[in-house]
RNA sequence: GGGCAUUUAACUCAGUUGGUUUAGAGUGUCACCUUGACAGGGUGGAAGUCACUGGUUCGAAUCCAGUAAUGCCCA
């Protein structure tokens, strides 16, 4: 028999089988019915994404979640789904168009989205398939989409709902835009990096005096747009030019020094110029002392003709011209070296100009309060706990959130221009807004071509916020039965880098539309890193390409690498040990298997008194691993049980029990034995399976005869049993005699083969004279006797 | 600049609210084993002034204060 099992297991002849048998028979189907239900839902990747090393680690402890949950007899429902991540998808439309010869520019708004759809259809699935290849086992019959139809109404429901309550304003602000994606982003959007870069000190003309004031700035080129220079009142250096005005370098255009207590007269010169269209501490300034705004750019970063110079250029290289022009006209008094922080846009990597405009704002404060108020309270839990101050800190200083951008790939802002005029109606459809403009205007002429939808569509987020609630259909229809089964859903797990994205909107959502927490625990996982502590990031190539990687360690030694290394919030510095390592595990059980499956049985064999003992230790043993593990999950230390279990496997089920229970070379092993071993690793694979769900189904269906469509994935999770502590420890002390005559061998020179008597002073230890047979047995001994002296 | 963390063996981390732990695990490392389930193995070993300084205590990796380094978030 022994001839027909490989000796090294190989996954790639069992994942993909057992992945469509498991659809086959719809394991992971679930529908309301009487049993309590547990709830995840998927933190939707984007729909442009391919799995990487995040997703594979996330989506590992998603899997356990559900599928020990499943086990447990509960109705386990994992929703799958993705975003439309409307700037990326955008990005990736607009290129694809651009490589087809058709410019954005050019095509109407529903062509637009026609090709939209056809790349969303096209692209949009690869990540999800790859999940599939990990083990996931979701649902895949709810697969959800933040643009479906039911969604897309979902979040235009809110918005309306927000605007009526008075939580949703428009207004001008300064917002972070990101000239690339020609679109404001959020305040989380953008990502400060140091940079290396150059503080210039120019110096203005005092107007009718031959006197100058210096300025410094990082940004030369934005002096274009200055409309004041601003000194603090109290600095006895600039008491003199109090009331003055000086001219603005190369547009000799005159500003009025102003005083104002913001600046920091330690910093540059004490006397700092302010463009309050460009930056927003001087958008502040501006408004207080009723300064003009001179916008200078462009959308797409180049200057336009409010700059009255380098009209078209972009800004990068007006600053190194106008720096050069200002030093020939002699403007410039010193340049230095100085690092700054600069934004990025987390979605193009441009740099962020501050830039006012037009957008939709939420207002947040009142909205957070429950959702504060009950992860202070415990009733959201976060694992690690320590998350809860930073969630804490954001709320306490929550902004307004701007959910508007500049895109066409999104859900449509439902807001209505009347005709020539700034004012509007919010609907959910032009026919209700047709009515509420005629009630507004008195008008009841209007049609539905006189009012001209906003441009805009709203930030994804504003999708995700509400998935919880929406993949159940529970914002347009309430009351029905898969929101009032499923919601609040159980756990959460996903990165701590979208806390405020996404965590927090969703538990604000949660609380607003159902009054109640969208999930009861929030576990985060730690980033994953290279082995020198790097981020994973396609410019340094540090990454792996998942599918690669279960291509060679098998969908199971990647889930268990991930993991093995991996604390709750902890980074996860990757190598390519740790699926090594859970390949190998995977081996050790195949190799554990292959052994039992090999034994011959002598039904008249008599079961030896070291079996007995064996069975009786390893049955308690297993009870309190179970015990052990009932309560690391309970704390959701999910890389603890995996290290509980691999040791069990390897060390306690593998190295004592089936050294003990293992007959003679060549012999047949009793019933009796063979059969409380296929019981307890039956028991084990069942344990194991969450962890590792394809090996764990191979085996389990080798190991006795099973019927069509069943299947370990819906077999009972062992439950604990009583386990005798005294028993246990007794056991302890007989694994340190065997180990300590090894030893005493080993030092000696003595094959482990070879076969010693053993002495035991009768006074020494509390000697159990039932384990003299597994003594014998593991320690290579033939004959053990007790003795009053030493000898 | 403000806030939150972290610092335990070569590496990555536990250490359950101060005492049965002479401080644990996995990996790595060293020695031996071409043993009959598995070399993707087996057996045995070495390895730590618990960042530093002071304090509280009968007793501190654990509590307090300070110092230093590192990381993250926010401005």
């Amino acid at each position: 028999m022994s001839k027909e099992i490989p000796s090294q297991y190989n996954p790639q002849t069992t994942e993909d089988k057992w992945y469509s048998y498991w659809l086959k028979n719809k394991l992971f189907k679930s529908l309301p019915d009487e049993r309590e239900p547990y709830t995840i839902v998927i933190p939707p990747p984007n729909v442009t994404g391919v799995l990487h090393m995040g997703h594979m680690l996330n989506n590992t402890i998603q899997d356990i979640l559900v599928r020990r949950a499943r086990m447990l007899g509960k109705n386990a429902c994992w929703v799958p789904g993705t975003d439309h991540a409307s700037i990326a998808t955008e990005a990736k439309v607009v290129a694809k168009l651009k490589e087809d010869g058709i410019d954005k520019n050019k095509i109407s708004r529903d062509e637009f989205m026609e090709h939209a759809w056809e790349w969303k259809e096209k692209h949009g699935g690869i990540i999800l398939e790859q999940l599939k290849k990990l083990g996931a086992s979701c649902d895949w019959d709810r697969t959800t989409f933040t643009m479906d139809e039911n969604l897309y109404k979902s979040v235009i429901k809110i918005f309306v709902d927000l605007y009526n309550k008075g939580n949703i304003y428009r207004g001008i602000r300064m917002v972070n835009w990101d000239p690339s994606a020609k679109t404001a982003v959020s305040d989380e959007e953008v990502i400060h990096k140091e940079e290396q870069s150059k503080l210039y000190y120019i110096k203005y003309k005092v107007e009718g005096e031959d006197t100058h004031l210096t300025i410094a700035t990082t940004r030369p080129e934005t002096i274009l747009g200055d409309t004041a220079v601003c000194v603090h009142p109290e600095d006895e250096r600039f008491i003199s030019f109090h009331s003055k005005n000086v001219i603005v370098p190369l547009v000799n255009r005159p500003v009025p020094i102003i005083q104002d207590e913001y600046v920091d007269r330690e910093f540059g010169t004490g006397a700092l110029k302010i463009t309050p269209a460009h930056d927003i501490h001087d958008y502040e300034i501006g408004q207080k002392h009723n300064l003009q705004s001179i916008d200078i750019f462009n959308d797409d970063g180049t200057l336009n003709e409010a700059a009255e110079l380098y009209i078209g250029q972009d800004r990068f290289e007006v600053r190194k011209q106008i720096t050069k022009q200002l030093e020939q006209e002699g403007f410039i008094e010193k340049i230095e070296d100085y690092v700054n922080k600069v934004g990025f846009s987390e979605r193009t990597n441009a740099v962020i100009e501050p830039k006012l405009s037009m957008q939709w704002f939420l207002k947040m404060e009142e909205l957070a309060k429950p959702a504060l108020e009950n992860v202070t309270n415990d009733t959201i839990k976060f694992f690690p706990r320590k998350f809860k101050n930073v969630y804490r800190h954001w709320m306490e200083n929550v902004k307004d959130w701007n959910i508007s951008r500049q895109l066409w790939w999104g859900q449509r802002i439902p807001a209505y221009y009347l005709p020539n005029s700034n004012d509007f109606v919010i609907a959910e459809n032009i026919e209700k807004a047709l009515e509420l403009a005629k009630e507004k205007t008195g008008n009841t002429k209007l049609t539905e071509k006189d009012l001209h939808q906003d441009e805009d569509v709203l930030d994804t987020w504003f999708s995700s916020w509400l998935w919880p609630i929406s993949v159940f259909n529970g914002i347009n229809k309430p009351d029905n039965e898969e929101i009032n089964y499923y919601y609040p859903t159980n756990d959460l797990v996903t990165g701590h880098d979208i806390i405020f994205f996404w965590i927090a909107r969703m538990i604000i959502s949660g609380y607003e539309y159902r009054e109640q927490f969208p999930f009861r625990s929030v576990y985060f996982t730690g980033m994953v890193r290279d082995k020198q502590g790097r981020k994973m990031s396609k410019q340094l190539g540090n990454s792996p390409d998942p599918i690669k990687l279960m291509e060679k360690y098998g969908a199971d030694g990647v889930r268990i690498g991930m993991l093995l290394c991996s604390p709750a919030g902890g980074d996860l510095l990757y190598d390519d040990k740790l699926p090594e390592q859970g390949r190998n595990f995977g081996n050790k059980i195949w190799n554990a298997f292959r052994l039992v499956k090999q034994w011959e049985v002598d039904e008249k064999l008599e079961q030896p008194e070291s079996a007995k003992k064996a069975i009786s230790w390893f049955g308690n043993k297993l009870n309190q691993t179970i015990e052990t593990l009932d309560r690391q999950f309970a704390d959701y230390r999910i890389s603890e049980a995996v290290m509980t279990i691999y040791k069990f496997f390897w060390d306690e089920f593998s190295a004592w029990y089936l050294e003990m229970v293992k007959p003679a070379y060549q012999k047949p092993i009793d019933a009796a034995t063979l059969k409380s071993t296929n019981a307890f690793f039956d028991k084990i694979l069942r344990i194991l399976h969450p962890f590792m769900p394809f090996i764990t189904e191979e085996i389990w269906q080798l190991l006795e005869d099973r019927n069509d469509g069943e299947s370990i994935v819906v077999a009972d999770m062992p439950k604990k049993l009583n386990y005798d502590e005294s028993l246990l420890s007794d056991c302890e002390i007989i694994k340190e005699v065997i180990s300590s005559i090894r030893k005493i061998k080993k030092d000696k020179n003595i094959p482990l083969k070879e076969k010693v008597q053993l002495k035991i002073k009768s006074n020494s230890v509390k000697y159990k004279h039932h384990a003299n047979s597994i003594i014998e047995k593991l320690g290579g001994v033939d004959n053990i006797e007790i003795v009053e002296q030493k000898i």
